[in-house]
RNA sequence: CGGGGCGUAGCGCAGCCUGGUAGCGCGCCUGCUUUGGGAGCAGGAUGCCGGAGGUUCGAAUCCUCUCGCCCCGACCA
């Protein structure tokens, strides 16, 4: 490809609305230009990318056994609403009327439709097992689309599902997308980790996400380098360091006049105690009324755990809790309380203060178990310094960039859509599903961030758009000009994707632009050396250059780009 | 949905507080010179100042409403 027949408006500064890396780089390469608020136009270029992507998937896809159909993108409402998804799901899901006024809505994801298919045509254990993919657009209609192509409103997913007989069947279809998944983000040359996620409204007990680490990721990850313990902070478990040995709170509880002190830091500085002998205590309001959540002060809580354990609840404002507690937020505490209570394990161990229902007081000496009566759930944020709950060493977190997810789906969709076959004794059973994401745009947007430099960007060669840029400084000068040809061809010819930068621009131009687009090799051609036989072949990412022979160039890059 | 920010030339921005001829840099067009890291000189084009109302002799500027985009949070099958 010439670069003068391709479409790459690059720009020279970053337009105003990107902050992540990716988003930068895309719209100033001239990869991406968006129509609105999370809806984007792939230009040529990204499109080569997401292409690459999709040709590593469909591979190892393939290589699995799972099977590629497409299915449409509008559904009618009646298989959702089957599933009870279709009023689950409130303004996330776009919906429309067709002519005849039937409802019908844009699709988000495919359970509802590929069960359907697999209820219509799946008969016996004899037709199990099966796997489905496609590579389609999804459309949902995000609250807050951000950061570029990583939260849009529009984009393309490859989703699969597995039917099986039964829960072994699932296991070995869930290990095979697994294994596939780390074939698939190593060859997209992403560093990434597979770890324990939230099934959610997916349903199923299990679930894994993969995840790229980056700063640009929504996601927070916990990790242990010693046992290998990896979770999505939504349900990662914890254990918080122990408290200091010394401790002043012998003895029974006793108010103490704390005057004008409210928060954990206040009152840890106001009476010289670390933060961890306070108990954080926060006044929820749930659908069965308000409770307390009790945390350890140097801890936060995780609201979503939260949800989980006592269902939908928000904090409390400021005059409920005077209202329901009588004191205001920063003297309320678990004491003399009839509220239920969630308590944190942090808690169970340990001697503490926590506010005295009353205006200007804490109460210390407080025994949790002993002075309070709790139910006990983890509901802390895991957070650096805290321990791994299998093996005992420190965690570390990690924002990463959600580029996949397996969930065992079990019957959550084959019971309410009568997904049903039979079995060798004659007898009718829900299918076992599964079902499998990958975000290929996620793969580029983080191929990005984990690959660039001040310059632009560094594509891994995998999913590079090109291979190689030829850049000959100096159309007409005709030496140069029939040398870079004959690389052009020859290279073209040999299987490799080439782009050659022949327009007639100054030099610092398509240096500029070629290490903003970010290709792996560049192959420099000019009068200079080209005296001396010799053109110089550069590495995006090293910025390394190695002056070759003409007649060499061919094999040589051949080499590198297989090395 | 809550909080914050921003809409002025293709892009990046100034002007707004204190109302009075709409500006700068880059890009774009023409010509000449230039050609190994975003060239130089000369000339040129480009704006419903996001939109609608209002105040005023007069509004990019003040007021009201509205639309759009970004960021933080909530949400995210």
């Amino acid at each position: 490809m010439r670069f003068s027949n391709m479409f790459i408006p690059t720009l020279r500064e970053s337009p105003a609305e990107a902050e992540a890396a990716s988003h930068i780089l895309m719209l100033r390469a001239g990869y991406i230009r968006q129509l609105a608020a999370g809806l984007y136009i792939y230009l040529p270029l990204a499109w080569r990318v997401i292409g690459r992507v999709n040709r590593i998937i469909k591979q190892e896809m393939d290589a699995i056994g799972a099977q590629e159909i497409s299915m449409p993108a509008i559904h009618p409402a009646e298989i959702w609403q089957k599933t009870g998804r279709w009023s689950e799901v409130g303004e996330e899901m776009f919906r429309l009327r067709d002519r005849g006024q039937r409802d019908m809505c844009l699709g988000m994801t495919h359970e509802e439709i590929v069960t359907w298919l697999a209820s219509a045509e799946i008969r016996s254990y004899r037709d199990l097992p099966q796997t489905w993919y496609q590579i389609q657009t999804k459309f949902r209609d995000e609250a807050r689309p951000r950061s570029g192509i990583l939260r849009t409103r529009e984009f393309l997913m490859k989703d699969s599902y597995s039917f099986d007989k039964d829960e072994q069947g699932l296991e070995e279809n869930y290990k095979k997308h697994a294994e596939a998944y780390h074939r698939i983000f190593s060859r997209c040359g992403l560093k990434f980790y597979q770890v324990e996620s939230d099934p959610g409204m997916m349903g199923g007990a299990t679930a894994h996400e993969f995840m790229a680490p980056s700063p640009a990721g929504e996601d927070s990850i916990a990790l242990c380098a010693k046992c290998g313990y990896s979770a999505n902070t939504e349900l990662a478990v914890s254990v918080a360091r122990p408290q200091p040995a010394e401790s002043k709170l012998q003895g029974e509880p006793q108010d103490i006049e704390t005057p004008e002190k409210r928060t954990v830091s206040e009152v840890s500085e106001f009476l010289g105690m670390d933060t961890s002998f306070f108990i954080k205590s926060l006044l929820m309001i749930g659908e069965k009324g308000p409770f307390l959540a009790l945390v350890r002060g140097d801890q936060e809580l995780h609201e979503k755990k939260l949800h989980r354990i006592a269902g939908e609840c928000r904090p409390a404002q400021k005059e409920e809790i005077k209202d329901i507690i009588g004191v205001e937020a920063g003297f309320i505490g678990p004491v003399g309380t009839k509220l239920k209570m969630i308590a944190d394990p942090s808690l169970k161990d340990g001697v503490y203060v926590s506010g005295a229902n009353r205006p200007g007081f804490h109460t210390k000496g407080i025994k949790p178990g002993v002075h309070f009566k709790a139910e006990w759930h983890d509901i802390h944020t895991a957070k650096p310094g805290d321990k791994c709950p299998e093996c005992g060493s420190d965690i570390k977190i990690e924002s990463a960039i959600e580029i996949g997810n397996i969930f065992k789906l079990g019957t959550k969709y084959s019971r309410p859509l009568k997904a049903v076959y039979l079995d060798e004794n004659g007898k009718e059973k829900p299918i076992i599903m599964g079902s499998y994401g990958i975000g290929p745009a996620r793969i580029a947007a983080a191929a990005i961030e984990q690959n660039n430099d001040k310059d632009g960007m560094i594509w891994p060669r995998s999913i590079a758009p090109f291979d190689v840029e030829i850049i000959p400084l100096g159309t007409d000068n005709t030496e140069v000009s029939s040398v870079a040809e004959s690389f052009y061809n020859d290279l073209s010819s040999s299987g490799l994707d080439v782009l050659m930068d022949d327009r007639n621009v100054r030099p610092g131009i398509k240096f500029k632009d070629a290490d903003l687009i970010g290709i792996p090799w560049q192959i420099v051609v000019g009068d200079r050396n080209l005296k001396d036989g010799l053109v110089e072949i550069k590495s995006r990412k090293t910025k390394e250059t190695q002056k070759t022979a003409v007649k060499e160039v061919v094999e040589k890059l051949r080499a590198l780009i297989a090395g």
